[in-house]
DNA sequence: ACTATCTTGAAACGAACGTTCCAAGATGAC
DNA sequence: GTCATCTTGGAACGTTCGTTTCAAGATAGT
């Protein structure tokens, strides 16, 4: 009956996140859009709606696609996984394609995008699940031996979680990664029993 | 000789700060800033140069005006001192008139901002001020018998301040001060020696 | 092959952007 | 009071913003 779309929405949307990600959403005009896709305006706004909405679906793949704490929680062993989400997200931050890009929910946060109730929702969505996936690899490092006797979980997780902020922050200014290396297993050396 | 200025510059700059710290450079236009402060255009540029000028001249009185490490590197209660910055600053953060600005440094990180080397040099200054202070603060801790043996406080310092940019972020987002409260509390009590 | 239906290209929209310009106004030195 | 000098008001600059519009093009069902 119809005409079919001459793109591929997910691709599209895959090289709109990398725009935001990297420059924000003020930073970034429809048409950097166009250039980054080669897409059509029109193409764009019947597919996606306007600026704002684009915005919102880009935030949502990027939690989808890059959001890592998803594997931490699946992790029974403890410390090692907490360190090793860590150390990958340092990497991440630092060094390769996304090198001093930062975390697209750690920079909403700072934003005005954070403004919109629906990108709030996100933000704090996401931080709970980073909690919850801390909490749980904390618990089972206790049943495990690998906390200290006064160590408290669930708060250990609330520092962890806020640390990441930290991390993606200070990466996005071009901090050195073996420094966030070094802060990061000393933040966790602190929930450990005394060697 | 000549006609003076018919308005305070400390004044309008201060006014500036709010506007970018609130809203960010990028959300804040030239027409905003005339609203605000009541200026001319002409009188702006002939004063400030252009905007990109202007936020580093904000961002510099931002730290002159707002950073409160000063205050802790003079303090030599040790972890008193410690708690008492980040009781303030949480409570700067969540109520009051600047309530969910976040801070203007930490989002600055988050911006586009910090490609501007002159800015990048303004967020690195202030990080390693702040790292110094906690250090100062941690080591006078450490001479009062207030921190555990295995305490590194080098390295807690690094974690205090990774920290402090989590909670900038997330009071940003609403976050409940009660609750950056108790986690700030752990990460603190985590130097301590066992009660 | 016809046609209904969706997609695409390209131009255009008004509004807002940061910046510049210049005449008019105000000031202090002489 | 005169004059040189700086400041101010306000219009205007060209560009870019996000969004809309519509004719031309492409497709799948009949």
């Amino acid at each position: 009956m119809a005409d079919v779309k001459h793109f591929d929405p997910d691709t599209v949307l895959d090289t709109v996140v990398r725009l935001f990600w990297r420059q924000g959403v003020a930073t970034t005009g429809i048409q950097d859009i166009v250039n980054a896709t080669g897409l059509n305006r029109s193409s764009l706004y019947a597919t996606f709606g306007g600026k704002q909405e684009l915005y919102r679906a880009a935030l949502e793949r990027y939690v989808q696609d890059r959001s890592r704490f998803g594997r931490l929680e699946e992790d029974d062993r403890g410390l090692p996984a907490i360190t090793e989400f860590f150390t990958g997200l340092i990497e991440t931050r630092c060094t390769g394609e996304f090198a001093q890009w930062g975390c697209m929910i750690s920079n909403a946060h700072a934003g005005t995008e954070n403004g919109d109730p629906a990108v709030r929702a996100i933000l704090d969505r996401q931080h709970q699940g980073l909690r919850t996936a801390l909490h749980t690899a904390l618990l089972s490092a206790q049943r495990q031996g690998q906390l200290a006797d006064e160590a408290d979980p669930a708060a250990a997780a609330d520092v962890l979680a806020l640390l990441a902020h930290g991390v993606n922050l200070r990466s996005r200014a071009g901090a050195d990664a073996q420094q966030l290396h070094r802060t990061i297993a000393a933040a966790i050396a602190a929930v450990a029993p005394r060697a």
